[in-house]
DNA sequence: ACTGGCATGTAATTTGTTACATGATTGT
DNA sequence: ACAATCATGTAACAAATTACATGCCAGT
């Protein structure tokens, strides 16, 4: 799935702008399930405006560059439900903090530590973000709770295994007096 | 995290081949955090010898090509520690079926239902894939044991959910005989 | 004064995938 | 016969990020 169709879904809830979109893939709808940045939605959108599955209006604005609200065109929408209809691929992770774990016995014992620290920070961030969508009336949906508590059930179960099985990590980790150790793989007297 | 450190990283673990690295990457250590293909893997070995942080080493082989034989030199080894130290980017996800459940109100009934067990039967496979790994005699290491309970623990949290909220995504998907509905937003007579 | 938010867009670069090219062996 | 596994590598292509370019307004 590319990131038109992605944009051309936000749509379906209604018009926005890119800056809008791009703060929904961070804090909105789509945080924690896709990201894009400015450089990849802004040509979508001009993309999709080519191909008539959106419409967009220039909104003045006082000193500020105008604008461009996007909305998507019932052919649009008709193609969004197609696209997402035919399937989908194998979810993508790429989390540099398991990388860290599987290497935990060459690192120092500080370096886990503040690892385990932000990624639990992380966690609980994207949880008071998934907190805050619930209060949005337009998660109201059966479905947009369901995606919610999905959210929800994994993160609260990796925050509590890492709370609770930290130790083991820094238990492996390498001890501050040893760290020349872990680089030369020698120990000297 | 770039490739280069990753395929270094898989070598502190001993000397592999491209292939091998690939095949680790799918079902081994790697599998469910990190992805690449073969047009990554062998130009970042090529470039890592070039560095002088691997060796490689022809394998004769009867028949088939040549195995080239990878192992991490003193240097590669410093290198991959210093840098997997420097500091982690948050994870990052893609999960098609995340979004999927965010617009099942305009999917078809059917559809949400095979992306469901789709979905589970993935994270049913990636458990079998702990398992095996867990059996591997390398995963010994308590470091691999947390990474392994780390996965399951997040695998089994999201299949349970799904298992027992399908019925909710179910309920707001688009029943059988209104699908034309959902594409042309208007209700016909 | 400076940072950060609002707002768009392009160009250069990086990154990575897919497809192609080759070829023997083994299992169905 | 045919597909799959083993095994490497390149070239074409796609996707996406980063950095650049511009500029006002509000808050500290």
């Amino acid at each position: 799935m590319d990131i038109k169709t992605v944009c051309a879904g936000l749509l379906t809830f209604g018009e926005a702008s890119g800056y809008e979109i791009k703060k929904l893939f961070e804090d909105g709808t789509f945080s924690g399930v896709y990201d894009a940045s400015f450089g990849s939605i802004y040509p979508a959108l001009t993309r999709l405006a080519e191909e008539g599955h959106v419409l967009c209006r220039a909104e003045e604005q006082q000193g500020r560059p105008d604008k461009k609200v996007y909305s998507l065109t019932p052919k649009g929408r008709a193609h969004f439900i197609a696209e997402l209809s035919r399937g989908i691929q194998p979810d993508k992770v790429r989390s540099e903090f398991a990388i860290a774990t599987i290497f935990a016995h060459l690192l120092p014992r500080a370096v886990i530590a503040a690892y385990i620290d932000q990624q639990i920070e992380e966690h609980r961030a994207a949880l008071a973000r998934l907190d805050l969508a619930e209060c949005d009336p337009s998660s109201a949906m059966t479905n947009l709770r369901f995606a919610i508590g999905f959210g929800r059930v994994q993160l609260n179960a990796a925050i509590d295994y890492l709370e609770s099985h930290r130790g083991m990590l820094e238990a492996s980790a390498v001890p501050p007096d040893d760290e020349a150790v872990a680089v030369s793989g020698v120990k000297h007297a």
